[in-house]
DNA sequence: AGCACGCCGACT
DNA sequence: GTCGGCGTGCTC
């Protein structure tokens, strides 16, 4: 009704509310996705709009929106995801909007202006000596503050004074930074097998609708190949690439190469500073760029028409955010590329049981939602490697030593050595021994915030806590009955020291958490390794993804099975997808390759699928069981998690919430609520359920019929749709 | 989430 | 007599 007021619906960052309704003051332009500045109770607060339209006042008196912050507005399809993601994974839309909205575009962080320098033509004017040399040794082409200082060998207050003098001029530069990335620009041509891919993903780009691909293609098979000519289409046609990965600080040489076809890539990672995230993502929003290339969050990137989504290593838990807003980025990847009717990518070498689930007809037959593009073969040539398996038990009783390094992992690394090839150990668990145990009481020596044993760092001489990162000296004598300690269990450091003790030639590199720091920690320790600086790399799984060192022959597990113990339905899963993707990792160039899988059941499925190739015997298996027990994909899992810091508090509410968790079930199970398998951690007690419903749809009548759980005091609850973490 | 209001113990 | 603990409730 023309008559009505303005009103915006406005969400903000509260948790379990809705929008709040403002008066849109006459003359200012407000429209949806528009971050606003408004009034709440006694303070200001920031949101964002989610509609505008005139209607008649509510009951309550309303307030008007402030301020709308210029130059900020997201984009409605990502405003649409946004919603939807709300709404299923049970957070407010201002929640979600603060978790998808960098901090800094949000408070308005003055954005990083690129400001360079430009020798003014025709000026001439008089200058001190120095200041003449430098002018002249400076290039002709504009440059940063940083660079003159390089290319002048000087500093900033000498090139400010050129600057008042007249001699240069400093020019703010709009327009998208230059990207010079020195890598050559490959342009292989596509194998048949990669040409069918691209082809089927093209049909479906042409057709202009949606579809999701599962690319299920063994490690070195060239699936980025695939991805980036159907990129190139996609920006051929004037719209946009987003391209998510697990962990963009490990692939360095990935970016560097999407960077070489695609150059107006934006790499979307946590190391910039305010002013730089500001800045990228108005230049994102601003069509500046063509392919938003990084992790989860990159697919909140505010890109204008994305027209192609690839999910890369789509099996990878790192998807998943551990805080509110917990979305999976897989799965709104693909809720978002039906929404905007593109396509979408999922790629991996060992596909996660959901997608494969999803890539087969379902039980009562119905055609598969996603379509299976396979990649079989490696362009490059190089066979998968033959991997072996040692039984550890075996081993053990043979040799009459403590599990080590096995006679024929010791053996292998020691070729690699001799013959001046590479070999790369892995182990999950960092520091010498992961227990401390009283020889006197049989006491380990724990965390007191965590229910957790402290591990033992044998170089700095402390016992630490791997969750909350308490640490502390070693006691000289058990705290308990003053008996001796000794320290059980293998860690990356002591399993180095194994690896320079069983092959006293090899030069040995450690990388785990503590001895690589930040993110050029990582890339110098891949670029040292791949300078051929060292022989043997020992580390947790932080090197076991994309790496590709064409040197390495020799990969070996440590405790390959160590994940088969865990509380968790997918520990099946985890297990033959690391040994099946570290089995890639070999002989990727010339050189054939040799993987030795150390295990304490050599025979257990997973380990066998994954040495044996057999994938498809180990997802059939797999998919068997979790039907059989109704776990994912054949049901849709909702886990609440209690926790504080009174134990009592903890159980006390989980026990009364569980009558209104029964009361909201009708046909989910609730399994619970138990204390977590970490009943402590960061000195918070833990108490969850796991509720199972039918399906992914069911589990949200669920949570409709549950509605909230009461508000307590000194107790959170946690909502974790789909979770990935059970225990 | 903040922030206010509101109702009970140890101090100038 | 107050200062301050955090329990409850509201914010368009």
């Amino acid at each position: 009704v023309p008559d009505d007021p303005l009103l915006a619906d406005v969400a903000l960052d509260i948790p379990g509310q809705g929008c709040f309704t403002y008066l849109v003051p006459d003359g200012l332009a407000v429209a949806a996705g528009d971050c606003v500045l408004v009034p709440l109770g006694p303070r200001r607060v920031r949101g964002f709009v989610v509609t505008v339209a005139r209607r008649p006042l509510p009951a309550f008196p309303l307030k008007p929106i402030l301020e709308v912050r210029q130059g900020v507005r997201v984009p409605p399809h990502l405003l649409r995801l946004i919603t939807w993601g709300a709404g299923y994974y049970r957070c407010s839309v201002g929640e979600f909007l603060a978790g998808a909205v960098p901090a800094p575009v949000r408070q308005g962080v003055q954005q990083e202006v690129e400001r360079r320098l430009r020798r003014v033509a025709g000026w001439t004017g008089e200058l001190p000596k120095r200041q003449r040399d430098l002018l002249a040794a400076l290039p002709d082409h504009p440059l940063t503050w940083s660079e003159a200082c390089a290319a002048g060998a000087t500093t900033r207050p000498t090139l400010a004074k050129l600057v008042a003098a007249g001699a240069l001029a400093e020019e703010v530069d709009d327009a998208i930074r230059e990207v010079t990335v020195a890598v050559r620009a490959e342009r292989h041509a596509p194998t048949a097998e990669q040409q069918t891919a691209i082809d089927a993903v093209a049909a479906a780009l042409d057709a202009g609708t949606h579809q999701t691909f599962l690319l299920y293609g063994v490690t070195g098979s060239g699936k980025t190949l695939v991805y980036l000519e159907l990129a190139e289409r996609v920006i051929a046609a004037g719209r946009q690439v987003l391209f998510l990965l697990p962990e963009i600080a490990l692939t360095p040489q990935l970016a560097a190469r999407v960077r070489s076809r695609i150059p107006r890539t934006a790499v979307w990672h946590s190391g910039f500073t305010d002013g730089e995230r500001a800045r990228l993502w108005q230049d994102v929003a601003a069509g500046r760029y063509d392919c938003v290339l990084g992790t989860r969050s990159a697919l909140f990137a505010p890109l204008p028409a994305p027209g192609l989504i690839l999910v890369d290593e789509e099996h990878e838990h790192t998807y998943k955010q551990e805080s509110v807003p917990r979305y999976h980025a897989r799965d709104l990847a693909v809720v978002y590329a039906s929404q905007l009717g593109v396509p979408a990518i999922l790629g991996s070498a060992t596909p996660s049981c959901e997608s494969v689930a999803n890539a087969r007809p379902d039980a009562a037959g119905r055609a598969p939602r996603y379509r299976v593009l396979v990649l079989k073969h490696r362009p490059r040539g190089g066979s998968l490697p033959q991997p072996l398996v040692v039984d550890m038990r075996r081993e053990c009783e043979e040799t009459r030593k403590p599990p080590g390094l096995s006679r024929l992992l010791v053996q292998r690394l020691g070729d690699a050595v001799a013959q001046r090839q590479q070999a790369i150990v892995l182990l999950n668990r960092r520091g010498w021994s992961p227990v401390v145990t009283c020889q006197g009481c049989g006491a380990t020596v724990e965390c007191g915030s965590c229910s957790v044993s402290l591990t033992w760092h044998k170089g700095a001489n402390i016992l630490k806590c791997h969750y909350c990162g308490h640490q502390r000296p070693l006691p000289t004598a058990c705290p308990v009955c003053n008996g001796k300690l000794a320290a059980y269990g293998l860690g990356t450091e002591q399993l180095a020291e194994l690896v320079r003790q069983a092959v006293p030639q090899a030069r040995v590199l450690r990388a785990d958490a503590d001895t690589v720091s930040g993110r050029q920690g990582h890339a110098q320790l891949v670029a040292t390794f791949a300078a051929g600086e060292a022989d043997v790399l020992v580390g947790t799984q932080m090197i076991a993804k994309g790496l590709d060192f064409p040197k390495v022959t020799v990969v070996g597990v440590i405790g390959a099975d160590k994940a088969l113990a865990a509380p968790d339905f997918r520990a099946a899963e985890r297990t033959y997808q690391l040994i099946a993707q570290v089995a890639g990792r070999a002989g990727r160039g010339e050189l054939p390759g040799t993987v030795i899988v150390q295990a304490w059941d050599p025979e257990a499925l997973p380990i066998r699928a994954a040495i044996e190739n057999r994938a498809k015997g180990f997802y059939d298996s797999e998919l068997a069981l979790r039907a059989e027990y109704a776990y994912p994909p054949y049901a849709g899992l909702v886990r609440i998690l209690w926790s504080g810091p009174s134990a009592a508090a903890v159980q006390g509410a989980a026990e009364a919430d569980a009558r209104l968790l029964e009361a909201a079930a009708q046909g989910a199970v609730v399994l619970g609520p138990t204390p977590a398998a970490m009943s402590l951690l960061k000195g918070q007690h833990r108490w969850h359920a796991l509720i199972k419903a039918a399906s992914r749809a069911a589990a949200q009548g669920f949570l409709d019929r549950l509605r909230q759980l009461p508000r307590r005091s000194g107790v959170q609850v946690a909502i974790d749709v789909d979770p990935v973490m059970t225990s």
